[in-house]
DNA sequence: AAAATATTTTAGATTTGTCTAAATATTTTT
DNA sequence: AAAAATATTTAGACAAATCTAAAATATTTT
């Protein structure tokens, strides 16, 4: 089933607000959407009928099981954009957004698919915004390694898998250790290596091996 | 300015219909965009306004020069589209028109600009039809492959692209070298396959994939 | 529980792009 | 050059998505 723009911006807005779990209510959405609460409405009604989510009149509304899936794949695709257009086009992080609210409005799955698997599966996009597979899964996980980390995206060392005095002699060398806060540069694809940058020092490299064993998150503030 | 991706559709196919030379009918353009006559109508009364066609009742129409601009413009955005999908994600040549014509209406010019240096700034698309570059410039090659030569027109082979022994066993076997005479007699709309008539002799055909390495420019004499 | 206030829906209008059917202009045939 | 055939435009309607203003319903306050 293929909807309207229109109709795509209201699901993803719905789920925005409050996934499928809580009531939306129409003010809200109208406010989201910077729209009119009556065009809300009539909308509303639209897809409802398309069984896309539960309407009671005056009781708010909450995305159906096909709303959600709806909704994420939508937002696979935006996200999915928004990495390419990152990591490939070398837009700055603030300019994704727009253009990727026009492109996930371009349909076809197989573009999406194999988009996906051009840009190697990647799990978040470039807010460190999960990115839905093509099931609709999504990686919840605020934990990464460095090799999952989005580009020129501030993280903070949680953890490091391989405690070995071989790893260690290398974090130590670097001068990484848990707390440490640092930006992923650069993957290198003909090794997979990473290239890091620590407090705005040079930037420095690091191999696959000891790449995916740090893991790191948002950092706190 | 920026135009709704139905006006878009309209300048696109006077574009391909007559370039900016010859007058375009209201049927012609209705056949092509598979709507109706009044449609057609309605729609150029309302470029005619935008100043974006030269208008006439009963008498046709022509792009003016701001139209050919945009044309060539929306041209790009295609044929950029169907590069990157045939070349980085792997479609087959006959699988990229249909995602290129959704691609083609996202209207972001630094998307396309970017797009077009990730790239390398290609100068044909996978049908071997010239991009135009940010400027609206498109090489003009006086050569062109058999696919796009005119019918009955005498014509000289000048180059073959595609230089493996597959390829030139086909030459071989029809008796086709630099230099050979030939006019292409058919297209057929099924497969673009085309038939050409080398030296009076009995027309055979060839296949579109043939067919678009082999160039061909108007003999000397 | 009634009044006041806030929220939501309905009714009716508007814009864009399309359509059918009828009217008008142009071209071709006789 | 008139009739017939063809092409184009106009008139009026419709669907989608939006809006304003008014009515209906729900919630909060007194």
């Amino acid at each position: 089933m293929n909807y309207s723009t229109s109709e795509e911006n209201y699901i993803k807005s719905i789920y925005h607000l409050k996934g499928d779990v809580q009531n939306v209510t129409t003010n809200e959405l109208a406010e989201e959407l910077k729209t009119r609460p009556a065009s809300v409405t009539d909308m509303l009604k639209k897809l409802k009928t398309k069984k896309l989510l539960h309407y009671e009149k005056y009781q708010g509304f909450r995305l159906s099981a096909e709303g959600k899936k709806v909704a994420l794949n939508i937002i696979r695709r935006h996200r999915l954009w928004e990495f390419f257009l990152s990591e490939k086009l070398k837009f700055t992080w603030d300019e994704v957004h727009e253009v990727a609210e026009e492109l996930e409005h371009v349909t076809s799955k197989k573009l999406i698919d194999k988009l996906d698997e051009y840009l190697g599966f990647p799990k978040f996009d470039p807010h460190g915004d999960p990115i839905p597979d093509n099931k609709g899964k999504m990686h919840t996980a605020t934990h990464l390694t460095i090799s999952d980390w989005p580009l020129n995206t501030p993280a903070e060392v949680s953890k490091v898998s391989d405690q070995s005095n071989d790893m260690l002699e290398i974090l130590k060398h670097q001068q990484i250790s848990i707390g440490t806060r640092l930006e992923v540069k650069k993957h290198f694809v003909f090794d997979r290596s990473i290239e890091i940058e620590i407090n705005n020092a040079l930037p420095f490299s690091i191999s696959e091996q000891v790449a995916r064993n740090i893991w790191v998150k948002k950092p706190q503030s």
